[in-house]
DNA sequence: CTGTTAGCGCGTTCAG
DNA sequence: CTGAACGCGCTAACAG
């Protein structure tokens, strides 16, 4: 039952054609033509044969190969499993083979990972996963030595993504644009703004902010969106309640944890910057002996799918991940109009943050 | 900026010697070898041209590509995305690429997955997702034509992935073996049993379970070794109280409220076969004014790491998800020992089945 | 419309 | 120990 490998010189052969017609009948060449008799049968005995390319050959022949990157910071949560599903079935209806870095927030692993799809000629390359924010915004905690780390890591990486698209592949970024490369530009800011608008209409006055990592860009879009708002909403929100924290579960918890030991008067209302540091921090809460909300109500951002499930329902400001990713895919591809695909959020009021 | 792709025979002008000598000092030739100072200065002038090989072509020379295919149901469900996750970092440090493929159930996928990942010679891939059931446990319902395709479908891929293996390439199945294939074991049955037996040991009589997917070989053992622990215990559990459904969080939801209108007297306890089942169905039994665990208590299966953030703690059988990938991974590139790794579970009980 | 031929970039014989 | 030459499977000129 081990057939060895059926190569196309061997369909022409059986089917009584040249190397060329076969090529020209299975994948149809842009200007030759075949004859429909001929490409009936060269397509017949492909198919008794089992053949079917080879991507490689196809590949150096080319001089492309039919391979989408796709770069996320962790597939293993669910705001990138999710855009990497929506990827996954846009990929599929374009006859793409998916190729999947996970980095784990190291930055050099982002830009090597690029550079393999550069030479490896892939097709497109998506970054999904915040850029930085531009260094005039960095905390002065920073030390020089970093700041001129990540500088040389930021020229790295856009030069590394425009010498790939200068090379003939497709680009798109999720979250923020870098340089002029394509982007799926998530509206952040307005949307941490119509949720602190949200909440202050339901009566809520005393406001805190679980912040995320200093110097991420979605991080520090959605704290000075929700900051913004508020001052103009005469209500500006106190220095000591806006904790920064990692992105993720566990940093929600302890940028929680912090708030509730350092403060005497509690915020109303802590709004944290994803949906994954807004369910740590409800832990934090419980864990505390408090209650959401009747101690402190939360928000958060970004919808997640297993939202669904935590209870109270958590307040946030929905972003269509799956539809992300497919937009991203046709953004790379050039399938898209503009190279500029805004999307906005949709504040979702749930249980969490009830009216008072 | 745009560097026109440098080629191994530019390196190899540069440094003054043969195309055949600088292949053999940057990877290294099985036989024969290179003087050092000549290959000192062809790995200079590499990296000073900033050369990287182009993975299609050395596919074409080598037959064998430098990818590993990793094919699940649903990356975005947590349980797949984690295992991806070890996938990832697993292959990471083998210095291989992940090519993933999302099947979302469609059997037909995955076949052609596994023979692109052929035609492509691709290094490995891991099958993750359950399997079917033998035929000869399929319900009565199902039609004739209904089993006719199933069993020509896994032939199919038992085939293909056995062609895959003639071929060179290294397979490895999550879940359940695939012929002789090496596999990564899980003890369903064994979980389930020592579940029940907890249950049962916490003072519960009357049990319920939502079966999952007839025919789904994980649902299955799941099922049944949990089954058959009750009837030794003296507790068998009745037909009416063995609910079907899909593996999803809407099938557990779908299941749980099927039977909590269809019977009079509830479990004491329900068993939802997978973790995102036993998600929904606590959300059904909130939904119809009832409470978990007072009304009835609710265990799952898998711990899935968004469990954390469920309330009340959900009773499950923890399998190491994460480490599931890379053992895959491990066993799938022949750097495990035997061609069977077994994977048990470990009962956690948790506030969603207290003692009664 | 079809067949012949020349590479794509690299690994690997085979001579030197 | 090194270099020249061939071929992997396929596509894209170039003839016919």
């Amino acid at each position: 039952m081990s057939d060895a490998p059926v190569t196309l010189s061997h369909v022409a052969r059986e089917a009584g054609v040249s190397l060329a017609t076969a090529s020209r009948a299975i994948n149809g060449s842009a200007t030759r033509s075949v004859r429909e008799d001929l490409r009936e049968r060269v397509l017949e005995t492909a198919r008794r044969l089992g053949y079917s390319p080879d991507p490689s050959a196809q590949a150096m022949a080319r001089g492309r190969t039919t391979a989408l990157g796709l770069v996320v910071h962790d597939i293993a949560d669910p705001y990138f499993s999710t855009i990497a599903a929506g990827v996954a079935r846009a990929a599929e209806r374009e006859g793409l083979i998916v190729t999947l870095a996970s980095t784990e927030q190291r930055r050099d692993r982002e830009l090597a990972f690029v550079e393999l799809a550069r030479r490896q000629r892939s097709r497109a390359i998506i970054l999904a996963g915040s850029r930085l924010v531009p260094l005039r915004d960095v905390p002065e905690e920073a030390s020089a030595e970093a700041l001129a780390q990540r500088q040389a890591e930021d020229t790295a990486l856009e030069s590394a993504l425009t010498a790939f698209r200068d090379a003939g592949g497709g680009v798109a970024t999720i979250g923020q644009a870098v340089g002029d490369l394509p982007v799926v530009e998530i509206d952040n800011a307005g949307g941490a703004g119509a949720l602190a608008r949200a909440l202050h209409d339901r009566g809520y006055r005393r406001f805190g902010v679980l912040a995320g990592p200093p110097g991420l860009r979605t991080a520090a879009d959605r704290t000075t969106g929700f900051l913004d708002t508020l001052d103009a909403l005469g209500c500006p929100v106190p220095a000591g309640s806006v904790v920064p924290g990692d992105f993720t579960r566990d940093g929600g918890y302890t940028a929680m944890a912090r708030l509730l030991s350092a403060r005497a008067d509690l915020p109303q209302v802590v709004f944290a910057v994803n949906d994954v540091m807004a369910v740590g921090a409800m832990a934090a809460v419980r864990e505390a002996g408090l209650s959401v909300p009747d101690d402190v109500a939360v928000a958060g951002f970004d919808d997640i799918h297993t939202l669904r499930d935590v209870s109270p329902g958590l307040t946030t400001v929905r972003i269509p991940l799956a539809e992300i990713g497919s937009l991203a895919t046709a953004l790379a591809l050039g399938r898209a109009e503009g190279s500029r695909a805004p999307v906005h959020g949709e504040v979702v009021l749930r249980d969490s943050t009830p009216p008072r």
